[in-house]
DNA sequence: GTCTATACCTTGATAGAC
DNA sequence: GTCTATCAAGGTATAGAC
């Protein structure tokens, strides 16, 4: 795997973040990289197959921190820590996450990066989903509503409160997202 | 005020609230209107006073919504309820909201667009917060949270779970929103 | 006042040089 | 294998016709 490759990719998810996937372009990542934009399609070929790339090496990521946690031995309240911790470090960097800056493109988007995108929410829902469980389980986590929807609202929260603080100087983030996961 | 300029502010909401701001483009009008796409900047010159525009409709929209709630003499529940209803409507459309859709977009727009996409935010948090307090005042909402992350979480809650939602197939959305309120 | 013809620029993408 | 020169299409925007 080469460098360069390894740097688009890079680039391409900072930029999908900042400015959203319609108005970046291979010209953002050549110039930043010292290269002609052409160069860019010699690793990808199209833009739907860099965004699809960024997608899956996305998920990539996920699963192996969560690989991570568990050989680490966290349990699932500190799981859910890590998982925010995600998000408040995007909220520093006032970038949106993946998953809310595509879902906004998603009727522009082409079938794989599509699906990809469609699958790292489902992914990322049902590890949710399933800390929630044996958390509660644990009696690490109380609640009364499903888990599913718990879950769900949980992502969502996180995802929209990020757009919604870029827009809103002097926000207590974590706060925020305190009260949204809200799990005495 | 020209039928031709209504409809060039209605479609151009249509396309950013299906498509994105930067996906779509005067010609996308100008073809459903059977005009050539130079006779759009006749009524707004640049795509940046287009999009100011959509934004203060909406804002101008929701404002008169309020208005006419209190005209009626909607209690706070029902007004509410008639808030959570204006999602569920873009929900079923497959469309997201003025304030998700742009929130994404947000470094690619330029200040005035950006200053009115703020001030909605700010009304529309000031108005759910303000609800908040008097419905709790009245017994008619219970909860524990401050009242300005409640709404925050509120309004992030509905925005993202458009957006996510709309990845998702079958998906009981209704249960969504009233987990979000959640107000006993 | 309303719209068309047209310019000009940026985009994503291809063919071919090193 | 890696990158550059170049292109066609589509974007926003202007000048001017009706």
């Amino acid at each position: 795997m080469s460098v360069t490759r390894e740097k688009i990719i890079e680039l391409g998810e900072n930029l999908i973040r900042s400015k959203g996937y319609n108005a970046f372009s291979y010209q953002d990542i050549s110039t930043e990289l010292g290269i002609k934009n052409a160069a860019v399609h010699y690793y990808f070929p199209t833009k739907e197959n860099l965004g699809t790339s960024i997608v899956k090496t996305n998920i990539q990521r996920f699963e192996e921190m969560v690989e991570n946690m568990h050989s680490h031995g966290f349990n699932e309240r500190q799981q859910l820590d890590t998982f925010v911790k995600i998000y408040l470090k995007s909220h520093r960097e006032q970038k949106l996450c993946i998953i809310g800056s595509l879902a906004s493109d998603f009727n522009t988007l082409n079938e794989t990066t599509r699906t990809e995108l469609k699958r790292m929410t489902e992914i990322i829902l049902k590890w949710l989903t399933d800390i929630l469980v044996t958390g509660k389980e644990k009696k690490l986590f109380v609640f009364d509503e499903e888990p599913q929807s718990k879950a769900f609202i949980i992502l969502s929260g996180m995802v929209a409160s990020l757009q919604v603080s870029r827009m809103m100087d002097k926000m207590d983030y974590k706060n925020v997202c305190q009260t949204i996961i809200s799990l005495k």
